[in-house]
DNA sequence: GTGAAAGCGCTAACAC
DNA sequence: GTGTTAGCGCTTTCAC
């Protein structure tokens, strides 16, 4: 059975409240006798104070939702660049004293009835797309953080990388390397999002150089590596003129990369690549990726500093969050060759 | 506010008691038509159980800890192959109703806390070394699986690959391909676990060839890219008269891979290698990494299985269960060439 | 079929 | 400093 406070105080000849205030360290209504007596009984006895039961009264859990999408039966969508959030996360929440609940959700009515059936303090919404983040509802009071997105839903508060900086570094650096045609790679994308962003920042590098941008330098592609192996491939054919080519992800750029080697394109030699997100990944391959780096240490503590502040104020919903990105250059950009 | 029970009872003008029958289907002991009013109102209301309170009554939660180490203040261990497992287990967890409690932990009391607190239906540990498992002391009744463990630790059921088997393929591939000194490159490791099991079915291949093995022909390296790089670069040093190398790791093979590119040694013409896992970095390097595949879904599918049976007929540890392994012929492996 | 009572383990709000 | 009372939202047991 179960060790409770009944138990710890009957054996200690105290109260219930007592062992309750030792166990809370309000060490201001205990004797300091009693405390340490106390004290003895709950690690001999291995105490556990049951979460459960402390927040049904307090109406709180210490428990933060990680919720990821999760379409019906297929795998969660756990990017590289998820995980190594999640890792920082759930390391930052630890040393507050917070837990994580882990959980794919596929729509709307799901993070509600998360939310509300475990009493969650919290919670961090990690690869939605917009549209979805834009109907969620939470129960007023419960600060969700949306990370990556740019959802104006006012009940969220949005947590991203600086999106427009980096698509505008990463062709900025191609132009600076003498690159006049580069391709725009990366999944569709309406007027709004992290890929529209990453679009605008583009071509406003183009522009501040007083350079045209061709709508055919766009490739529309999937964010996943077959993909960008098979852009890689047909890059000849397909983009004639072009010199460099920006994916929107390192997964993505990889594919491109080893595309371009089955065609016998020399990267970066014969076509320069930029990637984005800065994956580990991006140190394996050959050349090594120069790439857009976000900060993902920044954005997880920065999202957990928000959510805990948000806890204690009780949940208004504030500005949103943006973290700053860098261009790390590798082996995969070089100066333009003409074709 | 929160709805509650009673406040849909009020509603609905029944007892408390219909409205929990209602919720908990037990069809049989409500009228229909009473159950079609009671759920309306639950949907208008958008009413969600408590899972506290539920939890404080049953003693059970629904949950299962998903237990990782967490050395002090540096990062989770989320190895590639772990997240993989990771997302398995929450999906099929979630198809059973069950919600995943993820925590890094960082010594068995850790892990005690953590049971007991949420009232953990079960736990599965991803990631420990076979002594700390040794250490864990669950409350009788919760069950644990370890994953990957060969700890002996009666309380807790391992499930694991056949990495016998695996070391015994790769080596066998190798030796099949003309190779006769094979180098064994992973971490420390003592007379049980992961290394030494696939070491001693390396061994095992070596034996069933007739071969001899030779001592000098280990390298002792930690699971990382940059050690095998460091192995790939001085492998010529190193291991003059060997022509292959077997990894006890995709990222530490990857590594090599690269190490011996830099050395200017050619893979698979110079050098074949041959990995383990088969992580998706595998697939992106040049060349194609053959490597000997965990199978990630059976492993996770196994492991939620004997939790679940384990939880129903109340926790008694069974045998350790092993999922077959399988080797990948992709580009690293090339016939023999003399040195 | 439906309902009343008791209690899960804890904390908030007050006494003493 | 310490104890008492009440109640969080639910399920279990047993009566109607």
């Amino acid at each position: 059975m179960r060790v409770t406070l009944k138990d710890i105080a009957e054996e200690a000849g105290v109260s219930l409240m007592t062992v309750s205030n030792v166990v809370n360290g309000n060490q201001a209504k205990v004797s300091a006798a009693t405390i340490a007596r106390v004290q003895e009984i709950i690690a001999r006895r291995g105490y556990v104070p049951s979460a459960s039961a402390r927040s049904l009264t307090t109406r709180s859990s210490q428990l933060i939702g990680l919720l990821v999408p999760s379409g019906d039966d297929q795998s969660l969508v756990l990017s590289p660049h998820n995980v190594a959030v999640f890792g920082v996360l759930e390391r930052r929440l630890r040393h507050h004293g917070y837990h994580l609940l882990f959980r794919g959700v596929s729509g709307a009515a799901e993070v509600d009835v998360a939310l509300k059936s475990w009493n969650l303090d919290g919670a961090v919404l990690l690869g939605f797309l917009d549209e979805d983040v834009d109907h969620f509802e939470p129960p007023p009071g419960t600060p969700i953080l949306a990370l990556d997105s740019y959802s104006a839903n006012p009940k969220t508060t949005g947590v991203r990388s600086d999106d427009f900086e980096g698509g505008r570094l990463a062709a900025a650096h191609l132009i600076e390397h003498g690159h006049r045609r580069v391709v725009f790679a990366g999944p569709a994308f309406s007027d709004i999002g992290v890929v529209r962003q990453r679009f605008e920042g583009f071509r406003a590098a183009h522009r501040e150089a007083g350079l045209p941008w061709h709508e055919s330098d766009q490739a529309v592609v999937d964010t996943a590596y077959e993909p960008g192996l098979d852009l890689g491939r047909s890059f000849h054919e397909r983009h004639p003129e072009a010199t460099a080519i920006f994916a929107t992800a390192d997964i993505l750029a990889v594919g491109v990369i080893e595309g371009l080697h089955l065609a016998g394109l020399r990267v970066p030699e014969d076509v320069s690549v930029v990637g984005f997100d800065d994956i580990d990944i991006g140190r394996y391959v050959t050349p090594k990726l120069t790439t857009v780096a976000q900060d993902v240490v920044a954005k997880a503590s920065t999202a957990v500093q928000i959510l805990l502040a948000e806890i204690e104020r009780s949940g208004v919903p504030g500005e949103p969050v943006v973290v700053g990105v860098e261009l790390v250059s590798r082996a995969s950009v070089a100066a333009a060759t003409p074709r």
